[in-house]
DNA sequence: GTAAAACATAAACCTGACTTTAGGTCAAGA
DNA sequence: TCTTGACCTAAAGTCAGGTTTATGTTTTAC
């Protein structure tokens, strides 16, 4: 068992957050003695859940939800893998906004490698949208499309 | 040129977004003619950057810099490119952060894939967090480690 | 036994990114 | 003429996810 203060340190999360949490409902079976918060293994395993959870985009409240079945039983399974397999989508779809993101960022590194080459955008300017160089060409398009 | 209105329909942003960019000094060159808006070329230009960089995790007022940097010609090359070299990275981490939260994800999935069939946790409790098969020990590392 | 450190609570505060509200201008159509 | 719709502003409100503050209690170290 584990002191707030304890926690804090290994997880690096300061006191404030872990106090906010379990006022939240991110704990609900943690135990206390004299009013002081007793973190064990159930906890512990929490925060690595909440993490990931809230790293996957899910909001505090959901993840309060989540908390409740695990105290629930082996009914709420089916509740919980479907939350799993939600984020799962949400992350995969969140990734390949990322690559249309990092698409775009690579062509402006090279549009302004030009530019800074050239001394000015006209260049440029007179090749856009269309008679780019290959590899420019590959990244607006994804960035674009 | 275009209305605020029309823009709006364009990006499927709400009018009182575009507002509010203005106000924060997104469009330093945008045109008025009786007080009313005119969005041209460069302001739908900035809007596809500003939803780019965005999306890229940065804030407004660092866009907002960004913008100023673009009326200031090419004395700035040299920031806007540090700039989009700085996202590129940044988002980069995020991406490699989101490959880990996606293996905890499969990995819970597949958790409770098992829980489901078993009806219980009891096999998956006394072979965590070692034992595991293969493919769930591959996605339980690259979670944890 | 006492003082400092670590814990506790409730409530106010903060930030970013918008959104809503309240009130006003102005042009076009019935 | 009048009223409808599209635009305008300033200021207040909202929301999530915390953080800070003020105050009080418990534990730990000497």
């Amino acid at each position: 068992m584990y002191t707030i203060g304890q926690v804090s340190d290994m997880f690096g999360l300061p006191i404030s957050t872990l106090r906010y949490y379990d006022k939240e409902g991110l704990f609900p079976t943690m135990e206390r003695k004299n009013g002081i918060r007793k973190f064990g293994e159930t906890e512990l395993e929490a925060l690595r859940v909440i993490e990931c959870l809230k790293a996957s985009g899910l909001e505090i409240k959901d993840i309060k939800l989540f908390m409740q079945w695990c105290t629930e039983g082996p009914d709420t399974y089916p509740q919980r893998r479907e939350l799993f397999k939600r984020r799962r989508e949400a992350v995969h779809e969140e990734m390949s906004q990322l690559k249309k993101t990092l698409a775009m960022l690579e062509f402006k590194c090279w549009y302004y490698d030009v530019a800074i080459a050239d001394g000015n955008e006209d260049r440029l300017q007179s090749m856009l949208p269309d008679k780019l160089p290959p590899d420019a060409q590959r990244l607006y398009d994804i960035a674009h499309g």
